[in-house]
DNA sequence: ACCTGAACACCGTTCAAGT
DNA sequence: ACCTGAACACCGTTCAAGT
């Protein structure tokens, strides 16, 4: 609603377009309202232009969408500083991809089909690699296990995020009224109770952290066990 | 192009229009020409009839689409029959979802934020709890189990599907060089050299059949090993 | 150099009217 | 009961014209 911060004016202070900013705005704008609402009328009224003047920034709508993936995964960040052991690093890597999609979950289904690769995803990804190497594994090994644990951070984050705008997650403190209620809205009416109660086992009464973490430790207990299965998974300490 | 495969006459024997025809046409259709090409207007015509038919039997485009996934995922096969262990009945369960999944790239990723809860997709899932606490499996310790084996599967398949949209995995028989340039055309000129090669290592000379198993291996694994950590994850046979 | 008006083909959707 | 013509608001995109 508030167009300009300064009254009256003339351009209150508009921080010139660029390529950066309107990918920016489409971020934010699809964050605020949702990717449906996102057209290129509306993006320019946003940016206070006419809606075919982002023709001059990007080529196409198509280009405007994989764009957004774009500044979306380049908000992945790098390992910390210092050594870890390579099971941590696994952790961290999943975590981190997994957080970046949560922050923009009406963004997020534009990863599915939009297979886009910063640069700064590279340099992430080569990080952790070298965290890794730096621990003991193999380098093929790692780059193997990271595109595991990758594929699995963002298939959890995309399910999550769709089971979240769904209503299908549990809210903090819910009596079980209540949950059967907001799952079997999912679900159509002829399902039988065991089914529902199913469903509601699945996604109505999970903690999505914790078992986020759960599938994590079993990839990370395969890997530290399978290439001869001598090693208890729980000789080292997580988180 | 063709319409009526007999000549002349009237209607083709079109074989009366319901909401599981126009579900099942929409399907086809965006598998065929690809999800953007999909409108009202040419299935209706795909159809034979004249677009806002379609309303009659899906109340907007939206609940055309959530009705496309459902088709989709009632794809899903049952376990086969006869016992098997908990370990086979994951993996079997994790295979499924893939194949499901690839076999319709161009409408996948309505996965992503579309969460659609079909009745055959909780019948499928429970046979495979089933199937695992029939092995002995704790029931609560299987739905957590095929949760995290669903999601990797999932996103596993997403991945798949969109890499192979923009041709970033290998082809059969193909020299390096062809290589190179099928995955430098995917990022940015400007990347270094060594970030161009582990994109190389991550999608463009990646055996999506064998990464697949490798993963699930983990999660196996993990699994078998990790309620206390003594269990050779070797022990069984896979497959 | 950057933006806009006018215009185009196409889209989702409604509804009163046809058969 | 099922389909359609006509119409609407909105969308992506082009291009010649403005400043």
């Amino acid at each position: 609603m508030v167009k300009a911060a300064t009254a009256g004016g003339r351009s209150p202070a508009r921080p010139r377009l660029t390529r950066e900013r309107v990918l920016r705005a489409a971020l934010d704008y699809a964050d605020a309202h949702g990717l449906p609402a996102l057209s290129m009328h509306k993006l320019g009224a946003e940016l206070g232009v006419k809606g075919m003047s982002l023709y001059g920034y990007v080529a196409s709508k198509e280009v405007l969408l994989d764009g957004m993936v774009e500044v979306m995964l380049a908000e992945l960040d790098f390992p910390p500083a210092g050594r870890m052991s390579w099971p941590d690093a696994l952790r961290g890597y999943a975590r981190s991809v997994r957080a970046v999609i949560c922050r923009h979950p009406a963004v997020s289904p534009l990863l599915a089909g939009r297979p886009v690769v910063p640069v700064r995803f590279l340099e992430v990804l080569d990080a952790y690699v070298q965290a890794m190497t730096a621990d003991g594994c193999p380098e093929d090994r790692a780059v193997q296990l990271l595109r595991a644990v990758l594929v699995y951070a963002q298939g959890y984050a995309l399910a999550e995020v769709s089971w979240a705008a769904s209503q299908a997650l549990p809210e903090p403190d819910e009596d079980p009224l209540r949950r059967f209620r907001r799952v079997s809205a999912l679900v159509p009416g002829s399902v039988p109770d065991h089914l529902l109660a199913l469903a509601i086992r699945l996604c109505g009464e999970c903690d999505m952290d914790a078992e986020f973490e759960l599938g994590l430790d079993l990839m990370v207990a395969g890997s530290e066990s399978c290439s001869c299965g001598h090693v208890c998974p729980h000789r080292r300490a997580g988180t």
